[in-house]
DNA sequence: TATTTGCGTTCGACACGTCTAATCCGAGGT
DNA sequence: ACCTCGGATTAGACGTGTCGAACGCAAATA
């Protein structure tokens, strides 16, 4: 059995390793986890006695088909929970993040199966996030480009946001820019500010370069425009 | 903060001073929790250093009322999981208890708020045991008799039935024996076994005398006949 | 090539929750 | 009043997860 601790250790260094791909290093683990690089080290040690992650000193750490199958896990656990809690208990979009943190570690494989089935079991969670399937198979890439990719007169609709900073997101909620939202962009800024309109609302926003780089989109009118209807019920 | 291990004890102690009166002895706890003697003497220092306790060496543990307090939080929480996961997640009776004993500890004041209004403000959980109010006061004393008090011939409505045993559970629940269920005594058998006759079923059954002793039930036709179904939704 | 500098790792320590083995109380029987 | 015996406590140990301080490696700099 694997403590939480370990399963957070797991789900950290898959993020990572998908955003900057292998090898993930100590004080990257660190920082995400907010933990001191000793701590670090000490618990990649032990995962890897376990054969959950490969690892070469002083390099870095990535996980082993084994342990990909445990933070897949984990993940599809946050992310049925994050749709759960909108959908059924009515939590805001930006409230859900650590709630789903602490109890996807504690909640029944039948737990997970009887929320799939009430969601129908849903393929994204609200933020846009691809949730692994029931077997876990690895998740394929995310093709889709940054807002921040796009120039001006540009139409796209947002396929995801990042969930990981909580004020991006409340600001971002009463924005009126989540999942499915088509945004033309009216403005790019040089120093990577871009100002986009809401095509439905016509409310106009700006946003940082910072938050328009965690904004995944697809063109609008790109082919197949059903991903963000994907999330039953 | 508290650990999940001391919310554990504390609702230990609370359950077995509710059922044989302080103090509550090390082996008693020891034996519900499923640890040696030691760890408890252990423990239960470590909650007397933080006033959740009152202790008398060699005799015994009693709860202060802020450790009264904790208990009754983590009591809310277990039977307002359970009543959740019965009626939103459509558990049976008898599955709930394992995950709600998790569950308990991981949860936060909001989802615990957003699940009782969900709920309507339930006052009794589904083995009908009470669920302590927002405001954690103290629980009234159970008044019901248990079966077993009662004779051949008698009528009495079943209110409450222990959610201890798996087992049991599952027997009781597919002999149709549940809070609210009426129920005619036929015969009492030397040893304490009972047997009943279902009124709305017409089914018979004989409990033995362990079973009927934890079931709690009230006169049919007694005063008051709105408890059972106070658990609103 | 020699040196600096930034990470990473090793070391020692600590709190927690648990156990076994050994010892110690104290209530009930004589 | 004494002894016994069941239950409680102390003593010592271990695994987990964490830290700060000290040390070591390796890539970039000169």
């Amino acid at each position: 059995m694997l403590s939480d601790v370990m399963e957070d250790y797991l789900k950290a260094i898959y993020i990572l390793q998908v955003e900057h791909g292998p090898p993930v290093s100590t004080s990257d683990i660190a920082e995400y986890l907010d933990k001191t690089p000793p701590t670090v080290t000490s618990m990649v040690g032990k995962l890897e006695e376990r054969g959950l992650v490969d690892r070469e000193k002083y390099k870095g750490v990535e996980l082993t088909r084994e342990g990909e199958t445990v933070a897949l896990e984990v993940l599809r656990h946050h992310r049925l929970l994050e749709a759960y809690l909108t959908e059924h208990l009515d939590y805001s979009w930006s409230e859900v993040h650590d709630e789903a943190d602490t109890l996807e570690h504690h909640i029944s494989e039948e737990f997970e199966r009887r929320v799939a089935d009430l969601l129908g079991n849903p393929t994204v969670d609200p933020h846009g996030d691809p949730i692994p399937s029931p077997d876990l198979e690895p998740l394929e890439e995310d093709e889709t480009n940054r807002l921040s990719d796009h120039g001006v007169g540009e139409r796209v609709v947002v396929t995801r946001v990042s969930d990981r900073d909580e004020e991006e997101l409340e600001y971002l909620e009463q924005a009126g820019v989540t999942p499915g939202t088509t945004l033309e962009i009216v403005d790019v800024a040089p120093f990577g500010m871009v100002t986009v309109r809401a095509v439905e609302t016509a409310r106009e926003q700006s946003l940082p370069e910072s938050v328009a780089d965690s904004i995944r989109v697809r063109s609008a009118g790109a082919d197949e425009p059903a991903q963000a209807e994907a999330n039953g019920a």
